[in-house]
DNA sequence: TCTGGGGTCCTAGGACCC
DNA sequence: TCTGGGGTCCTAGGACCC
């Protein structure tokens, strides 16, 4: 998804074998089929492929993740124009609930109407599934994408047809399978998702859990996940980042804190969330030999999204850190989250209104103005900064930035 | 020899997803 | 030199309740 999202605001890479870098530009996230076709694998670091003589044709670019949010947006909300019930599952996948039979035609034309639209109002190509429950639909949508077809729809197959499929399907590949229950699984002569959907329920359960229970009963086409199943609320805000440069003095760690705090405590208003708990973390690259790893929690009581109060909680880590050890990553975790103002303290003093006042000012202005014109504290006025995150090869924001909006003479 | 029978809530850790 | 950033769910076990 990524990949066609650069291509969509950049036409010139299609054909191209291309890549999207993680931050930081560390290793490659997303691949063309141009670019696995060369070999190049999921997670292989960018110093690597940038210097083997045979990948020298390979157009990588940065994450863009302001671009990708907005065209994930717009593929949502286009695709809810032709669905009634449709369920978010991740930023380039959703299910839709489909009638049996309805007046407007069979199941398989409004899944190719859908992704027509998608296809001409966000300029992204899809792959679709479809299938009695969730997991076979997973199942129908890679076996549409190994073979290039737009879409794959089961229940138009006779029953044996399925069977094959399934036999076909290494049960690696099935949603809901990881590497550690292929494994397990192997050992139990399950190897394919036929064996998974034909293996004893019981079995499954006692010896893992009830989810893969479920994954083999979907696969046999018994429905335990609906549609349009509505999430619970969110239980964490992560925030974490590996820093450009090391960072290995106290001083400059408790500038990268208050910088992530300060993004976590946004993100947490911008849901309408407040946090009772906070945990806190550095480490060096786990790549050395003596890494190292601090962490720290700090209770928010009352719960809060006040900036002010989760920056200075966030200096909780740094008595821990080893001044002069090269620390390359910083996160803050926030759970125990609720509505902002539903849970007041009886015995605590509410929050100074002013203080909220004051933050949604602050985030009005950095909106409007960009966030290097008002900052909190040890955040300050917001220049670059030697450990910000590399993003070297980052395309246009044609969609997300007025001052990068594409020019037509 | 022997020591009830349920519950809830919280946390840590392991597995998975994209 | 250089190796991402989020999330979810489930289970086990401990503390505590009546």
């Amino acid at each position: 998804m990524y990949v066609s999202v650069e291509r969509v605001l950049d036409p010139t890479l299609r054909g191209a074998p291309t890549i999207v870098l993680s931050n930081n530009d560390g290793c490659a996230v997303a691949r063309s089929d141009e670019a696995k076709a060369l070999g190049i694998a999921m997670g292989q670091p960018w110093f690597e492929i940038r210097e083997r003589p045979h990948l020298a044709a390979v157009v990588a670019r940065s994450s863009n993740y302001e671009e990708y949010g907005a065209f994930s947006s717009r593929f949502h909300e286009t695709v809810a124009t032709l669905a009634s019930s449709t369920e978010v599952y991740s930023v380039d996948e959703a299910f839709v609930g489909l009638p049996r039979r309805s007046s407007t035609g069979d199941q398989a034309e409004t899944a190719a109407a859908i992704q027509d639209r998608v296809g001409r109002w966000t300029g992204l190509p899809t792959s679709a599934g479809v299938g009695p429950t969730k997991t076979l639909a997973k199942v129908a949508q890679r076996h549409a994408k190994s073979i290039s077809a737009p879409m794959v729809d089961l229940t138009t197959w006779p029953h044996d047809q399925v069977g094959e499929l399934l036999a076909a399907t290494p049960v690696s590949e099935v949603w809901g399978i990881g590497s550690r229950l292929t494994q397990g699984l192997a050992g139990l002569g399950i190897h394919t998702a036929a064996d998974l959907a034909y293996a004893d329920a019981g079995v499954l359960r006692r010896r893992w859990s009830v989810v893969l229970e479920r994954t083999a009963r979907e696969l046999a086409g018994v429905a335990c996940t609906p549609v349009g199943f509505t999430p619970k609320d969110r239980q964490q805000l992560m925030y974490s980042r590996m820093l450009g440069q090391p960072v290995s003095s106290r001083d400059e760690m408790r500038s990268v804190l208050a910088q992530y705090a300060a993004t976590a405590a946004r993100r947490l208003r911008a849901h309408g969330l407040e946090a009772a708990l906070m945990q806190v973390w550095i480490s060096s690259s786990r790549f050395r030999d003596d890494v190292a790893h601090h962490s720290t929690s700090v209770a928010l009581d009352p719960p809060t999204n006040d900036p002010m109060r989760v920056i200075s909680a966030s200096r909780a880590v740094l008595p821990k850190m080893r001044e002069g050890h090269p620390y390359n990553r910083a996160g803050i975790l926030l759970t125990g989250l609720g509505r902002a103002g539903a849970q007041p303290s009886l015995l605590v003093d509410p929050e100074d209104p002013t203080r909220q006042r004051l933050a949604a000012a602050v985030d009005a202005i950095a909106d409007r103005h960009g966030r290097e014109v008002i900052g909190w504290g040890p955040t300050g006025l917001r220049g670059s900064q030697r450990w910000d995150m590399r993003r070297e090869r980052l395309s246009a924001s044609r969609t997300t930035r007025w001052e990068q909006l594409l020019t037509v003479r």
